[in-house]
DNA sequence: CCAATTTCAGCACCACTGATATGG
DNA sequence: CCCATATCAGTGGTGCTGAAATTG
């Protein structure tokens, strides 16, 4: 919990001048890693394991910000796709590169530790279903 | 941080029987952890970790409960005090048992690897200071 | 008709800022 | 006078419930 605590509010600082959060982070990482850049919202709150709502209101806040965009579905007319934008590309590359020259704020750690507390933590993560069968 | 929202999901369900939050939790344990009982919120907010005003807002609904009764400090007149009510420690007692009867919803885990992620992550909180010299 | 997807209103919770009252 | 402690008002972010609209 404390560890967390820690980690969350130093990435957040990190995070603030680009005005994202890491909740919002992650969506956009999470598209700039997809095939075509967009993803319907129902698989955006599987990956991130969050509620229906709170993806609403998280692509809402990105699509303000122009870093995302709606479009209908055109595979299923129920759903909607959320699409990164140019804009949303260049501030999560910016993002990340400040990221990345914090070591993602785990100097502390080394390759052996962090490989080590992946292994450890995937125990509770299958545990809980938050892997897809081949991932 | 995947592994901390279903831990922290886990066990805010355990608690919910309980009116209350794992934020709420923390702080009643912390204080049947005291000598009297009681700590001034200035203590509760060093060792949680947590910004002044949520301490307020903290006891504030723990107060509302019955679980916590403010007093006067009698070494700072500045100082206010939260002292756990008889009412307090039955709840927390009733809720630790219930968490306890989950084993803190990490039964997926040995004592072993349990103890070796304690050190593990103490690493990073030692840098960040959570630890007051001789914890 | 039922199920899935998304949205909305509304509420609870937590974190913070800035201002204020009180006491050391 | 300055500092520490705590509170309050207000804001932003997040997470949920319950209800609704739309489409498969």
């Amino acid at each position: 919990m404390r560890a967390h605590q820690i980690l969350l509010g130093q990435l957040d600082t990190l995070l603030k001048p680009h005005d994202l959060t890491f909740a919002r982070y992650e969506a956009l990482v999470l598209l700039t890693f997809s095939k075509s850049g967009a993803l319907p919202l129902s698989r955006i709150g599987e990956r991130l394991m969050v509620h229906p709502t709170s993806v609403t209101n998280t692509v809402d806040r990105l699509e303000r910000a122009g870093l995302v965009r709606r479009m209908r579905n055109p595979k299923d007319g129920r759903g909607v796709l959320a699409e990164i934008t140019g804009k949303g590309r260049e501030v999560v590359e910016r993002a990340t590169a400040d990221l990345m020259a914090a070591d993602f704020c785990m100097t502390m750690y080394g390759e052996g530790e962090l490989a080590e507390m992946f292994e450890t933590l995937r125990t509770i993560r299958v545990a809980a279903g938050d892997f897809k069968p081949g991932e």
